[in-house]
DNA sequence: CCTTTTATGCGTATCTCATACGCAAAACCT
DNA sequence: AGGTTTTGCGTATGAGATACGCATAAAAGG
């Protein structure tokens, strides 16, 4: 047997309470005292299961997706485009998530079954292995910085539902010199910015749509010249 | 003439002086006493120029890039492609740049101007103006993941030159279960992990031109379906 | 059943930061 | 010179992370 006062607590409690402070409240409300607080535990007693706050972070990080979904039969690009959607719908569920600085290279276990489950879309591709890690982590690597611009629009968005946008096209408008940014200007003038709907949930699923679509037009065109 | 004692610093020199902290020491050391200090003033002085250190952020994310280069003649492809690439330096200059937390659409001169030239590129193409920006929003926030991607990976590289590639290798093994993630246990097998090379600034940087390629590719086809 | 061993729970204390508040100094106006 | 306005900044407050050490609980050995 083993010695010592038996744990009340693990990591993986103080991850799940840490979780529900987050979903609740932000990432911001997330303190040692607060989640401590949230299991009816002392601050100092997290830390004997925790090393520190930024390692609870990382915890965080790896429990807030679901396991990744069973891809639909058929090519590995509606297997690849559904995982993205998967992925981006787990990201918009925890927002915070993208408030979690990076340490390293993913080794969560639920990080890995994402990265597997990408891997397994491309079985049956001509692609080489280095190939296809380089294809699922540009497409991560979309998907996150296409969530990450996703929930800063919406938010933006739902803190001033009417006026967001009209207001960014005005602010464009003010700003933008057509001299020095000729270009832009042009698509200011045509009022793209204007639009009550641009910051909104559907038309960012949409633009999400879009660039996911070029992303996998380009790998299809790449295995097309490889076969 | 104005009335009131004569400002002895502007809101610039603050960010500035954020920014030199934030080069030679990292985000993490940008504090306000520590940025006053460096200018010679008291910390509430920064006060009067910069609402909150929020804002000081957001000021700072705006002023650490250059002006967008020059694009060569020729191509979309060619001038997209170097601007991602000019982009993707601008961020490896200032890896703290992707540690502030966006607030909202970007309204800064400089990501202003950066839009503007990535828009400028296409201008020749028969996309839509929508599409554009589309395909310009898709694309940057390519190189932003990629970038916060590449600058992870290089630093924890940097950390540990020797060990960290072939450690990863080797606590991948351990964590992959054959059973439960197939696709991953048959890469990491193959010791595309193993590489000592793996993670270094040229391989993160033909990471990126893969990638990129892609990305561009499947631009071309959406443009030669239009077409 | 009592002592020893070992790991846990957690109270206390320290240090770092952001920032509210208010006063004093400087520059302009009349 | 006196009034007005705006800046510079000292002091104070409150939040949050975390080092340290003691008390406690649980198992092991006698």
């Amino acid at each position: 047997m083993k010695r010592g006062r038996k744990p009340t607590i693990d990591a993986a409690d103080i991850t799940r309470a840490a979780i529900a402070v987050a979903d609740a409240e932000g990432l911001a409300a997330v303190s040692m005292a607060r989640v401590a607080q949230e299991m009816g535990n002392a601050t100092m007693a997290l830390y004997r299961h925790v090393k520190s706050k930024d390692e609870l972070l990382t915890l965080m990080a790896d429990a807030a997706f679901d396991a990744p979904p069973a891809l639909p039969d058929g090519e590995w690009r509606d297997k690849l485009g559904s995982w993205a959607k998967a992925m981006l719908d787990g990201i918009r569920k925890r927002p915070w998530f993208l408030q979690i600085p990076m340490s390293g290279p993913p080794t969560g276990p639920k990080s890995l079954a994402w990265f597997d489950s990408a891997l397994g879309a491309l079985e049956g591709t001509p692609l080489e292995v280095g190939e296809k890690v380089g294809v699922v982590m540009g497409l991560m690597t979309f998907v996150h910085g296409e969530a990450w611009l996703s929930v800063a629009l919406t938010k933006g968005y739902e803190d001033n539902p009417a006026q967001f946008s009209r207001e960014y096209g005005q602010r464009l408008r003010e700003i933008v010199d057509p001299r020095r940014m000729p270009a832009l200007a042009k698509i200011v003038a045509a009022g793209v910015f204007d639009m009550d709907d641009l910051f909104d949930a559907d038309d960012v699923a949409a633009d999400f749509d879009f660039g996911l679509h070029l992303f996998l037009e380009g790998i299809a065109t790449h295995i097309g010249g490889r076969a």
